[in-house]
Parts: C-alpha cells; sequence; structure tokens
DNA sequence: CCGGTTTCGGTACTGAGTCCATAATGAGTC
DNA sequence: GACTCATTATGGACTCAGTACCGAAACCGG
C-alpha cells in the first residue's frame, strides 16, 4: 500500500559496487555490534545514537549512512529472511493453485529462518517501553511482506479476482504468519519449527480464501 | 500483545467525572478542528504542535494533555469507531458459533461507523510523505482491536484451541477487515457499505478458521 | 597530478515528546 | 469567608531522532 521498492528502510543495504570512492570503514557489522551491547546494557531506550556511533569509533551521521533509522537495529535477523521473499516467490512452483502457492511460499520463507535469530527486543525482556517502538518499525517489514505476496497473488490469479480480496488474503496471511513468528520468538529456548508453526497459522487462511482465489472466473461481485 | 487498557494513545479521552478541578478551556475539539484547518492548508507533515496549539489558542504543553501524540488527530473519526468494539462484542449473540461471532461482531462494528467519517490522511491526497505516519499511528488501533478480538474469542473457545491460533485467527481477520475498509476509504465518493465490504474480506478468514475455533475438543497438537 | 566519486564527520537546525514548577479555577469542608 | 484539595493550563528547559549542508578524507581511473 505505500511503496514497491524495498523491505527495509535501509539506507545502503548491501550494494558493493565500489566504483572508486572512499572505501567502508569496516562499519555495518561494528555498529551492529555497538548497539547490542549497549541494549543489553542499558536497554534499547536508554541508548542514544550517539553512544552506538562513540562506541563504534564513528561519527554520528556515518550511522545514519548504514541505518535509516534507530528502530532498524531491532530487526536486523528479521530483515534478512525478508530479503529472500522475492528468490522464494521466483522459486514456487507453478503448478500449485493460488492459495497453495502462498501457503508454500510463505511456509518456505519460514523455512530459511536461522533457528537462533530472534529480534533483540523479544529475546531480552526490556522494561517493556521498546514494544511499541519495536512494533512500529516492524509494520514496515509486515507491508513490505504483504505487498510482496499481493504482488505475487496478484499475478497468479491474473485478474479473476477482485483485488481488494486478494489484498486481503495477502494481508490476513502475513498477519497470520506474523503471529505465529512472534509466538515461536518468546517461546524461549525449547521453541520448535519456525516453518511448522507459521503454516500451522496460515493453513486456514490460505484454504479460506482457496475459493475465490483459485477460481478460474471472476468469483461474486 | 502489548497492553490491555485502551485502544488509542490518548492522554485523557473523555472522562467527565469533574469533581472540582480547574475546568477545561473547551479544548479538545477545538484543538481538532485547529489542527484540522491547519492540514488542510500545509498538510500533515508541513504542521508543527505549536501551530495547532496556537491557533487553537492554547499554549503547545495543552495539546499534550488532549493527544499523546500528533499522529492521534489522524485516527479521530477511526477511535470513535473502535471504541465501540467492546458493546459490540458484549452485544454478539451467544447462540452461534466463535467463528461466526467474530464475524459478526467485526461486521457490526464496521455497521456503525459513519459512511462519511474517513481519516484526513485519506480524504486529503497528501504528497505522500504522511502514509509511513499514517500507517505507524494506526498500527496501535490495529492492536488495540486485534487483542480485544483474541479476548473475545478467546473466552468464546474456552480453552478448547491453541491460543497461538486464537491470536492468529484475531490478527488475520483484523488485517482483512483493515485491508477492506481501507479501500472503502480510498474509493471515494461512491463508495458503498462499510459492513459488506468488510464482512466481504473477513468472511473468507472466519470460514477458515471455523473448524478449529468451533470444534468442542482441542484440535490438531 | 587531476577530476570524479564515495565515504566520513562536524556543525547546525527542526520538531516531537518529556519533565517540572507554578499558577488558575473550581468543589467540598469547616 | 478561609482553607484545603484536585484538576487543568501554561511556560521554560531539556533530550534526542532525524535532516541538511559542507568540507575534508580516501580511493579510482586516466
Amino acid at each position: 500500500m505505500t511503496d514497491s521498492d524495498a523491505l527495509g528502510t535501509d539506507a545502503r543495504t548491501e550494494a558493493p559496487r565500489a566504483r572508486g570512492g572512499r572505501p567502508r570503514a569496516s562499519s555495518r557489522r561494528t555498529l551492529e555490534d555497538a548497539a547490542s551491547e549497549l541494549f543489553l546494557e542499558q536497554g534499547y531506550a536508554g541508548t542514544t545514537i550517539d553512544q552506538i556511533a562513540q562506541r563504534a569509533g564513528v561519527g554520528r551521521n556515518t550511522f545514519f549512512n548504514y541505518f535509516a533509522a534507530k528502530s532498524d537495529l531491532l530487526w536486523l535477523d528479521v530483515d534478512e529472511t525478508i530479503a529472500a521473499l522475492p528468490g522464494v516467490l521466483d522459486e514456487t512452483s507453478e503448478d500449485v493453485s493460488p492459495s497453495a502457492a502462498l501457503e508454500r511460499a510463505v511456509t518456505a520463507l519460514a523455512a530459511r529462518h536461522p533457528h537462533s535469530a530472534v529480534p533483540i527486543a523479544l529475546s531480552q525482556r526490556e522494561p517493556m517501553a521498546t514494544q511499541e517502538e519495536f512494533l512500529s518499525a516492524g509494520l514496515s517489514r509486515f507491508l513490505a511482506v504483504a505487498h510482496a505476496l499481493a504482488g505475487f497473488l496478484a499475478e497468479r490469479v491474473e485478474g479473476h479476482v477482485d483485488p481488494t480480496i486478494v489484498r486481503a488474503a495477502a494481508n490476513a496471511t502475513t498477519a497470520a504468519a506474523a503471529t505465529a513468528a512472534g509466538a515461536w520468538a518468546l517461546a524461549g529456548v525449547e521453541r520448535g519449527d519456525l516453518a511448522a508453526e507459521v503454516d500451522r497459522a496460515i493453513a486456514p487462511v490460505c484454504r479460506g480464501f482457496a475459493s475465490q482465489l483459485d477460481a478460474r472466473r471472476p468469483t461474486g461481485a
């Protein structure tokens, strides 16, 4: 609904197209590490960008060369998985119905996610002050995924379905997947298979929309 | 997932329990009007809180006595409808299955919404700079609705269903409803019936979860 | 050595949101 | 009426994220 270009709000993600110019001072990872340390020490809200930059031995402005916002630091691991979504969508078999393809794609994406990769804000139980900012920053990820799924679905249904229904299916599926992923992340050490959890949550949604998404003729109104 | 108390992030919503104390200087509505005017004149991003307060003839801090954030002004009408959700849930018949109750409740809520009440950020087409902030502020509304629905559902299924599934159903339904509502709001003058649109979007979700939500025994794992 | 290009880093600014102390205003109480 | 007490208004000062600008590194090709 918002844009179409990218997933995160990263400023310069990873484009090693260095054609001349001053070389990077090894910063990106350094900043992530510095931030993680400080978050553990003083919490997210209690850490300023100045402190992060300072610990990383870097100017404050340089921080914004790598991250568009402080809150992007909360979603580092997740962003990597989300970045794989376009590839997963491309690889999704053409031989199944749209609703099944949707389910498979999302589950496949979840399967790619490292078992240990859990956002800092969830692994450490901060004084709850973060939650709002964490979720707020998560919204752009949600929208990116939902948007990609909607595009994928729209292509598969080839205009046979009301666009609003297509987007509703994509959004609802994303919401269900996010719910499962959140529960999985909060489950602590003995958490099971993310893909299985996600599939359990999205399967009903995909099934519910199947009759409309998989119809070859425009449905309803 | 976040909290349980309220819908909006309003500071002092409406508790006319005035037992002594300095009377309110008629401000709340005055502030809303001043803000609406300024938004139309200069857009949301181009308007500062100082300007709003000044036009309302009020100190800057007073603004924060009525609204917790500038972005709350974008969701005024919607907040009123959301505030009616608890009542709608209470009135929802006990005679239907949980999944049907969910669908009915959400549709009933949509039916209450005034046909002309569309968030400023959507009715006027601002230079798109707002969108992000608009949605970001909308997140707390989304979460409030989803949380309320999850609680409602949890009560109806009486522990027969995995809580994660319950929340997935609530979140997915909310997402579908929000999608429909957004499309409805953007449809311009000839938009039809909101409740019908919402029902069209959420029905598949509710149907999809029906077999699990309506089971009298724990399902699956 | 000379543009071109990229990153780095400092200064300065805007504006949201918070904190705090103080005044204003009214309701109850004696 | 005088004295609390609770509530709201308001102004000043502050923190900090995010933006804009600019000049200085640092590397590239020629």
